[in-house]
DNA sequence: CGCCAGGGCCTCA
DNA sequence: TGAGGCCATGGC
């Protein structure tokens, strides 16, 4: 079965995700730093923190005291280090505004986001696919895994070349990375966990793992 | 109690 | 370039 034909699948089953949830452009990329290793549910609280301090802003919190800042984000755990990282970012766009930067091409924006402390090849790309809205696939842990075991990746495989991969197998379509990540993260948390849940599983049929382990 | 979540950096081979 | 330690809360 190609991507797309899994795309189809999955989008059948599971619907439109409708990602990222998120306002703006900056409150998108702030949330791509906090989620970091870290579940969602904790990040919306983190969110709710600065969007009352008016802090869902590059200006503002380029500004703010990193021990009010760390404060904010406490729950999304790692928050010294992720206060630290949403300064940097911010720091980073007041001195390059977005509106300039989105006019670079996508392979010197993808580095100069890397160049900045905090932000590997996942929050990258993160913010390039759903932040400026750029056909940038998402490589994370759960596609690692859901592509595995359906029996697409090898174990092992690097982030680069896992995203060459799917670069290469599909329409370069912003719309259709977007979607597609989204339902590979809804796969991996409804079927593909670590223990998985194979018997109730609408990919089974066509999954090497389970063939392997039944 | 242990496990893991929409990672990334640094160090040391 | 890859493995291991570290950062840390909250849900289950």
């Amino acid at each position: 079965m190609s991507l797309k034909k899994v795309y189809d699948k999955l989008f059948k089953e599971l619907g439109p995700q409708n990602w990222w949830p998120g306002d703006s452009e900056e409150e998108i990329i702030i949330g791509a730093i906090l989620t970091q290793n870290t579940s969602w549910n904790n990040v919306e609280k983190a969110i709710r923190n600065l969007k009352k301090e008016n802090l869902c802003d590059f200006g503002e919190l380029n500004n703010v005291e990193i021990q009010k800042l760390a404060k904010l984000v406490y729950s999304t755990g790692y928050y010294n280090q992720k206060a630290k990282r949403l300064k940097r970012i911010a720091s980073y766009f007041m001195k390059n505004p977005i509106i300039k930067f989105k006019s670079k091409p996508l392979a010197d924006m993808r580095q100069d986001l890397l160049g900045i402390n905090g932000v590997g090849n996942e929050t990258a790309d993160s913010i390039l696919l759903y932040a400026f809205h750029k056909p940038m696939f998402v490589i994370d842990n759960y596609t690692k895994r859901v592509f595995y075991r359906l029996g697409y990746l090898s174990k092992n495989i690097s982030y680069v070349k896992a995203q060459d991969y799917f670069t290469e197998s599909l329409p370069q379509s912003q719309e259709l990375f977007n979607e597609f990540h989204a339902l590979i993260v809804k796969f991996a948390k409804l079927n593909c966990q670590r223990k998985p849940n194979c018997q109730k599983c609408f990919m089974a049929k066509w999954c090497k793992y389970k063939q392997s382990r039944s």
